[in-house]
DNA sequence: ACCTGAACACCGTTCAAGT
DNA sequence: ACCTGAACACCGTTCAAGT
């Protein structure tokens, strides 16, 4: 076969297979010819629809990202749009973490991502914050956000048990795992809720530097 | 050459020569053959002392987070104590930043990675702190310090300056990368000073749930 | 226009062969 | 014990050849 009259491809498709690939076995698993294997061809062929992986890749983060609710920002007060955000963003890259680091590094040209800094941003600015504090919230959230996404802390404990009899504090690490919801979670909330209402207090004095 | 009587490779130079190469190049660029180069050898021979490149790697990983000053928890007030060990960690990750996915994930079985979870669990339960809590709270500078340390927000808008003019507020985003440190510096500062402050406060109110 | 096989310059890792 | 070359099964990407 050299040209089928219908193309086998679409970037569509090779996107959903992607994400999916990713999704269930990770970034590495996501091979030009890997992903041609499960999309019936082969690997060069990929080049017809994209230039590099790393579009494609960035193809997958863009899907992603338009997950997250943004319509939020409209009819609240910023701080209940805030957190609505974050929970919705915290949510959709649970359910998608093996493609986190590459959103960890910025909005790239992603329309998804770009849209999402305008509303956040944009939010910020008009409840009165000025543009370098605007700014520093915006940046704030991404490194809480996408540093929770990024690893599970309760997971991280996972050597073997008397690895940490050594350590007076952490003998019981290795039953955080077991835990593990109550203590990411609970940790992303406690730090969404401090924040929120640590900015909220600073915000209701006047400071709005 | 086959075994020279004093032999080429230590521990020691290999991990030296592979974070060299890291902060320089970033993971990707340190190939075990790359590596070996570097060191005037061939790549398998990297495997008479090491027995995957993942233990190379951890071994950079666990010389970077040694350099964490986590002496502050001895004498100081636990808000302090925090403070201080955070901006210790923060400043050793923004001087290797390449190396931080490695650590994002844990501490694995890195002796310096289990003193300092150690170190931060001990000093947040001797403070009075309920081992629920003291877990979120170590959990979530982890999440602060290393989403952080992942990547620069300012630096991540660096499209060319046409694209954010089609976002009302974003018209200016590509100035952020000349004013890359107050940016990404002020919001970890930031972040940090709301965090501790607002822990504070729920702690003089006595709830230390 | 779109898919193919062959090729190039890389990977991590294994292993028998050398001293 | 420690370094080597050759090999295996992979990578991302290019390109001439096919329809």
């Amino acid at each position: 076969m050299a040209r089928p009259r219908q193309a086998l491809l679409t970037k569509e498709r090779i996107v959903e297979a992607a994400a999916a690939l990713i999704d269930a076995e990770g970034l590495d698993a996501c091979s030009m010819r890997r992903l041609a294997t499960e999309l019936g061809v082969q690997g060069p062929s990929l080049y017809n629809h994209f230039a590099t992986k790393a579009e494609i890749v960035d193809a997958v983060a863009e899907v992603v990202v338009a997950q997250v609710d943004i319509s939020v920002f409209h009819g609240n007060d910023w701080r209940e749009a805030l957190r609505l955000w974050a929970k919705s963003y915290h949510a959709v890259l649970a359910a998608h973490p093996n493609i986190v680091p590459v959103l960890a590094t910025g909005p790239g040209r992603r329309p998804a991502g770009l849209a999402m800094a305008e509303a956040v941003y944009g939010a910020l600015i008009d409840a009165g914050w000025s543009r370098a504090r605007a700014t520093h919230i915006g940046a704030l959230m991404r490194y809480l956000i996408t540093g929770s996404a990024l690893g599970s802390f309760a997971l991280g404990f996972d050597a073997d048990p008397e690895l940490y009899d050594h350590y007076p504090h952490l003998h019981r690490a290795h039953e955080l795992a077991a835990h593990r919801d109550a203590v990411d979670e609970g940790a992303f909330q406690l730090g969404l809720d401090l924040l929120i209402t640590s900015l909220s207090d600073r915000y209701d004095l006047g400071v709005r530097r």
